[in-house]
DNA sequence: CTGTTAGCGCATTCAA
DNA sequence: TTGAATGCGCTAACAG
């Protein structure tokens, strides 16, 4: 396709093809002193428009780029941000990534993501690197309390994003969970289920807490005694989910509607509903909880509470940025997005009253 | 939830909370010189058994981190890679970008990622940015030649995933887009299909160039007379897509099978036969390239050309991790990772003859 | 407005 | 096997 000069690259190690010019090389370039250089490339402090202009042309001519860890070391702080997510192939978390990146880029700091796969190990082990690389702040999906702690005692700034840990150890922003799941649950009970089962892989961290109060608010509020037997554990695996629900609606068949309370369920629910050749929503209807691309391109396609997972990302960012460059704000805060309920067509009215 | 000990967090800047310990505090802590202290720690050099101990308990002791800034100041290369992608929300990069992640970690390094979202400005940014971290080495989707040769000049080492420019700059790791595309419009031929509609995007990277190559190897491979009228060029983006495909279907409603060249043109495609109504695969046969969920969940699944795409990241650091550690290799090699058709429901006889 | 000086935290000579 | 000295590349005081 393209056929350019091939550039210089001989295998080597980089630094061993040539030295790069260092702000010494600039100086004595534009016939100046490093420190002018330094002013001019930098853009604090005096310097001469002339000069500036010349030490500019100069940096262009000899390919200078000033080395972000030299400034670092000496600034004492870096232009990277840590990011710690739970998933980076869920499309949730890819959102909340796409989001954070944008609104830190945007700001001119730098993204460094690590992937902990849930794991408690791998999340205090990203948090460690992040305070090794001295990043300017950090943005975690946090899988255990260790991590952010670890953070914030080694004085690094956190914001906690979906998920939280701690009250009021630092900043956060969430998704009000209650109110979707309680919502999507209302949104059943309007169309007139009375068995609602809810299919739910933890009730330990904010979400999975904030899911099942949401649920059974609705159920209370409509005077629906709760079933126990209608609240199925899982876990977080898409299989997992699948049988899970085989199980639940082998065992309930007089079950109408089930709630799913993530993406990933969601897809071993509606994976079963089909294998069964359930007819939905006739047969039985499914609420999702998260929105994410396959639930729109389904027939019926699945009602689900949407989280604004880009907006969360770009919030916590945001958030970041001015705790770190503006004035002392000293509580740490909690933000909370409203999802919404998209009101699909995998949802209707049960077959029996 | 979790509610342990709010560790210490005033809002100030974090370096203003306390002073970081260097190793000067560590050699002081555990009674030897600086010098010893960074043998012990980073375990490179002499250092005896028993005062090596001494040292990693004071840094525990102290809370002791090192400078991940500092040492690559001075050992000139950061253990940091630049990770350029086109779109972290599209669930091929975010793959790729998974897959790149877990074998960077692996190896002990950190994955920088910088989204440009198809734009060469950002991508041009990003490179500089790479280059000014002092980078181990890159990975790149290009999207232009530009940010590839302006690294290479640097003296980064680059690995450019999926897309490639130039052709023996640099290691790259491809897909068998040709061999992908061909072994698709093969199997619709197989089935009796004459008038098969190819839907893409672009025809100037390797990706689509390689594509259109296979679609019309295939067609001429048959006997088959390329028809352009039947090649469809739209835009990267799922709405833009449909248009194109609704304007295809209504100007030659004689095709029988539409060919989406990636994941997002399928998206279009198939919701355009959707809202037309036309069953799948009686009335058109739908093939797409790029398996992403949605795919799998809608019925009928979608017959598609299956990319490795988390592979293909590992595939990358691997190379990058190779060629920077290991001995001299300086030809650039280029990986293929071959594609495989997965034939699923949507795919099917043509109605008449 | 510019140059000189010093030191960020660390790893690496070289001597002991 | 350890310690003292040096400098990676940069910016912030300070003096001119």
């Amino acid at each position: 396709v393209a056929s350019r000069r091939p550039p210089a690259t001989d295998g080597r190690h980089p630094s061993a093809i040539r030295r790069r010019p260092t702000i010494q090389d600039l100086a004595r370039e534009a016939g100046v002193s490093p420190s002018t250089a330094s002013r001019a490339i930098s853009g604090t402090g005096y310097a001469a428009a002339a000069v500036r202009q010349r030490v500019l042309d100069a940096a262009e001519r000899i390919g200078y780029v000033p080395d972000a860890n030299a400034r670092s070391l000496r600034k004492r702080t870096s232009r990277s941000v840590g990011v710690l997510v739970s998933d980076l192939r869920n499309s949730f978390y890819a959102d909340l990534a796409a989001g954070i990146e944008q609104e830190l880029r945007a700001a001119g700091l730098l993204t460094i993501v690590v992937n902990d796969d849930g794991r408690v190990e791998d999340e205090v082990e990203g948090a460690r690197t992040f305070i090794a690389m001295r990043v300017f702040g950090a943005i975690v999906t946090p899988v255990s309390a260790e991590a952010v702690a670890t953070l914030l005692s080694a004085g690094v700034q956190v914001v906690q994003a979906d998920r939280q840990f701690g009250d009021r150890w630092c900043d956060a922003v969430l998704v009000d969970n209650e109110a979707g799941a309680e919502q999507a649950t209302r949104h059943l009970l309007g169309l007139g289920h009375r068995r609602i089962a809810l299919l739910i892989d933890e009730t330990v961290w904010t979400t999975g807490v904030g899911r099942l109060r949401g649920y059974r608010a609705a159920l209370a509020a409509a005077g629906v005694p709760g079933d126990d037997e209608l609240v199925a554990y899982t876990s977080f695996h898409a299989e997992a989910a699948q049988e899970t629900a085989r199980l639940l609606l082998e065992r309930r068949p007089d079950v109408t509607a089930v709630f799913a309370a993530n993406n990933v369920l969601a897809e071993g629910a509606f994976r079963e509903v089909r294998r069964r050749g359930l007819r939905i929503p006739e047969d039985l209807s499914l609420v999702a909880f998260d929105d994410v691309p396959w639930m729109s391109m389904v027939s019926p396609a699945v009602t689900t509470v949407a989280q604004p997972a880009l907006e969360l990302g770009r919030t916590c960012a945001r958030l970041l940025v001015d705790r770190l460059s503006g004035p002392v704000r000293p509580e740490p805060q909690t933000v909370r997005l409203q999802p919404s309920l998209l009101v699909r067509a995998s949802t209707g009215r049960p077959a029996e009253g």
